[in-house]
DNA sequence: TGGTAATCTTACAT
DNA sequence: TCTCAAGATTACCA
């Protein structure tokens, strides 16, 4: 889903970029769009269990085309679910199930061509395809790196370290994450859209009715949130210019939930805006997960957290025994947040490897 | 009219 | 043992 809106107000900035700008360098891969791609074009196999290894080599295909520009990839794969994330994918599993029994249904009544069409919306990505693709990638000596959780945290993370030079994907979560250097929409041939150019300054020239000058990637991040990302949907009649206007209203303050932040949420209810009563809650936690999500370090080969984190005497996190109730005084540490909805960091760790 | 929400089309590859 | 759709177009609302 990425952020709502996003992609069409950064139109302005974005460049036309071949990936051959970043010949001699790493680039790390988005993987999972590409296998999500590849199985369109054996969705019938996927879907009745016929052998088929066709999304493989669409990945490797893509892969070679990298090379063959001198540009070194790193792939990146999913792990684990985020548990703030699972109310939708049950929605999503129906739909594709539904899809998948019309498609046998077509299938019997000898209709392919519907079928197909059918298997297309049921196709979904399974760990056992990207395993095998991994397996491929070995013997081509491809490096391949298993996220703890989200591939777009585990992305960013290696962009900001300086690991990779860029970051190939088609979510514009990457660019919420903080990622530095994203090539959008990569087609076969390594025509992308680059958002690397410095965007956030540029920004400021390119669009008239947002200006980011001076913003804090913290922010930025605040209104990706406000606009409506997977962690948390946006309020009612919230999209990315409302979400520019509230934050940019708020003063320079680091922290999700300071002050001027609570401050410009009452302002909202008082306009009319409907704000549920744990929106507070549910907004620090999606800001943690932004923040402070586990990341799998290939240098030191241990997992660290995305940003590091902020000492637990922080001043800025004090009020939130106050307004965020979420929060113990034993858990007061941000990372307590996000531990508390995780998955045991043994599965996570032994999927890093 | 600007901005948001809902709906439709394409994706792959032959 | 089986992971995420996204962009463009149109419709609706304050």
């Amino acid at each position: 889903m990425g952020i709502s809106g996003l992609l069409p107000v950064l139109r302005n900035i974005i460049e036309p970029r071949h990936v051959s700008k970043y010949a001699g360098k790493k680039v790390a891969v988005d993987t999972y769009s590409w296998l999500h791609k590849g199985s369109y074009g054996c969705a019938l196999e996927l879907c009745t269990g016929a052998p088929t290894d066709k999304y493989v080599t669409y990945c490797l295909d893509r892969v070679k085309m990298l090379l063959h520009y001198k540009v070194i990839p790193v792939m990146v794969f999913d792990g684990a679910n985020l548990p703030s994330k699972q109310g939708t994918e049950v929605d999503r599993k129906l739909s594709r199930l539904e899809n998948r029994s019309k498609g046998i249904q077509a299938l019997r009544a000898d209709n392919r061509s519907a079928a197909i069409e059918y298997f297309q919306r049921a196709v979904d990505v399974t760990p056992a395809m990207a395993y095998k693709l991994i397996k491929a990638l070995r013997k081509l000596n491809v490096e391949c790196i298993v996220a703890p959780y989200e591939a777009d945290a585990q992305l960013a993370y290696l962009n900001l370290q300086g690991y990779v030079s860029a970051v190939i994907s088609e979510d514009s979560d990457i660019i919420a994450f903080g990622a530095k250097a994203v090539l959008l929409k990569m087609d076969k041939d390594g025509y992308g859209e680059d958002t690397c150019p410095r965007y956030r300054q540029k920004l400021l020239g390119a669009c008239s009715t947002m200006n980011l000058s001076g913003w804090e990637p913290e922010r930025f991040t605040q209104m990706c949130i406000f606009a409506g990302c997977d962690y948390l949907k946006s309020l009612p009649g919230m999209g990315i210019k409302k979400a520019y206007a509230a934050i940019n209203n708020i003063g320079g303050q680091r922290a999700p939930l300071d002050e001027c932040f609570v401050r410009a949420i009452n302002k909202l209810r008082l306009d009319g805006t409907l704000v549920p009563s744990d929106y507070l809650k549910d907004f620090e936690r999606a800001y943690l997960t932004f923040q402070f999500q586990r990341v799998f370090d290939p240098e030191k080969q241990m997992l660290v957290t995305l940003k590091p984190l902020p000492e637990v005497r922080d001043t800025s996190f004090n009020h939130l025994d106050i307004q965020a109730p979420l929060l113990s005084s034993r858990q007061k540490h941000p990372l307590a947040v996000l531990e508390a909805h995780s998955l045991t960091l043994k599965l996570a760790s032994s999927r890093a490897h």
